[in-house]
DNA sequence: GAGTGGTCTAGACCACCCT
DNA sequence: GGGTGGTCTAGACCACTCT
């Protein structure tokens, strides 16, 4: 019991250290969906001897998962898979604030979805090939019940089948696109551009033409790093402002 | 030796962990200036036995440091205080992108500095009493000798004494008060919202009015939390973009 | 070769949560 | 009371860096 030396269960590549490999195997499991969201996985020391490593091994890569938001670990109870509501994902990844610096959580106030033939940005944008397919969906978001983001999101076809004929769709995309699709929205990366309104922004927000918008143009990705869905909105900031944790 | 239970050289408050308390000891070296930037600082033996902790509960706290961005451990090595060089800072808190992704390296082109009484606006973001001073700098930053930056940073004058004599400006304000004023800025928070260029805007920046900008309105914080900086930028964004990175 | 941080193990006690 | 994660310890070997 005394010589760790080489470990038993893993494939022992050498190279990478066995917290990470042990964290990459939950990792896909999760991913995959062996483990759903909202799950109970097994304690430390169950998972350590499957793993054929120790405890603070498990762990180390229990903690990792933890610390990037896969996991939720709670004292007492055990860990488990996170399971976003849709309150958490009302607010999270939405960075605009009202001038008291209070999180603004908007409501959708109408929504078109259609399924069409993807162009080519739409294609670079998600990494589809040619004659595949895209779900767009545009629709006006509500502040106090007056309208002041306008945006179009395009999802990949193939992997939400049969979300264009959703009778409405829900406020918070991201947590039904977990529940019914089993696919987590993890990451994204978002591109700021000031513009000025043009016909069509104008009408839809109710403001004059030339007014000074905030473009939105986004990426999302699932766990395993593919693009979900690409996602340009204009937002009328008034007393309001898009915020940024500097660090 | 066995028996941990009461421990030895710190408060013992017995509410917070050993490794937190560690931390905080840690940190306030860091900040007081006691460990300079650039510093290397005991091991990890000598720091447990002069805290009275274990090895392992010294290397949760540094490397809870480390996490944060104070510390920089190099294995073989040691553990050393972070030192900002003009290239970290030059990029680190400015989100500024071309349009292929790569960052904006800004140059200053020409900065004016005076100190004067705060203005109750001043008074209230930077935190400072009736008759204090500030130190106000404008300057225009440009890329590819072109401007496209104008903006306004204001400085509490106590802190920073005959910062406003300095001949010329360093291009990278933040790693010049960590090496002349043992200041660090360890974060910040940015408020970003479209406005349109004025004539004093549009002016500077070279471009008509009425042109969409990038305002950003940034407050930055020492290690401690005091306000260091309140800074007012407007952008003018020609092939570029600001990105955020959401997760 | 000496010294450092990085990894890994084994085992202990504590705080918390459930039933 | 029994199970869970949270903290803490003690000691080992490894990988890296410098001289």
């Amino acid at each position: 019991m005394s010589t760790p030396r080489t470990q038993a269960g893993l494939a022992s590549v050498g190279s990478r250290p066995l917290y990470a490999q042990v964290r990459e195997q939950l990792r896909q499991r999760i991913s995959t969906g062996a483990w759903r969201p909202g799950q109970l996985i097994p304690n430390e020391f169950d998972l350590a001897r499957e793993m054929g490593v120790s405890q603070g091994t498990a762990r180390k890569a229990l903690d990792s998962l933890a610390a990037d938001g896969l996991l939720v670990r709670r004292q007492g109870r055990g860990t488990f898979v996170v399971e976003h509501t849709p309150s958490d994902m009302l607010f999270r990844f939405f960075n605009l604030f009202d001038t008291d610096g209070k999180p603004i959580g908007p409501d959708s106030k109408s929504a078109h979805v259609v399924q069409a033939k993807a162009t080519a940005d739409e294609r670079r944008k998600l990494g589809l090939g040619m004659n595949e397919n895209v779900i767009r969906i545009s629709r006006v978001r509500t502040r106090e019940d007056r309208p002041f983001v306008v945006e179009t999101l395009i999802l990949p076809a193939s992997r939400f089948a049969r979300l264009e004929k959703l009778e409405s769709l829900p406020n918070t995309l991201y947590d039904h696109l977990q529940k019914h699709f089993g696919i987590t929205v993890a990451r994204g990366d978002e591109r700021i551009v000031p513009v000025v309104a043009g016909r069509r922004q104008a009408k839809a927000l109710d403001v004059d033409e030339g007014t000074p918008l905030l473009k939105l143009d986004r990426l999302m990705y699932d766990l395993d790093g593919n693009v979900i869905e690409w996602r340009v909105s204009y937002c009328h900031l008034d007393k309001a402002y898009y915020g940024v944790s500097l660090r």
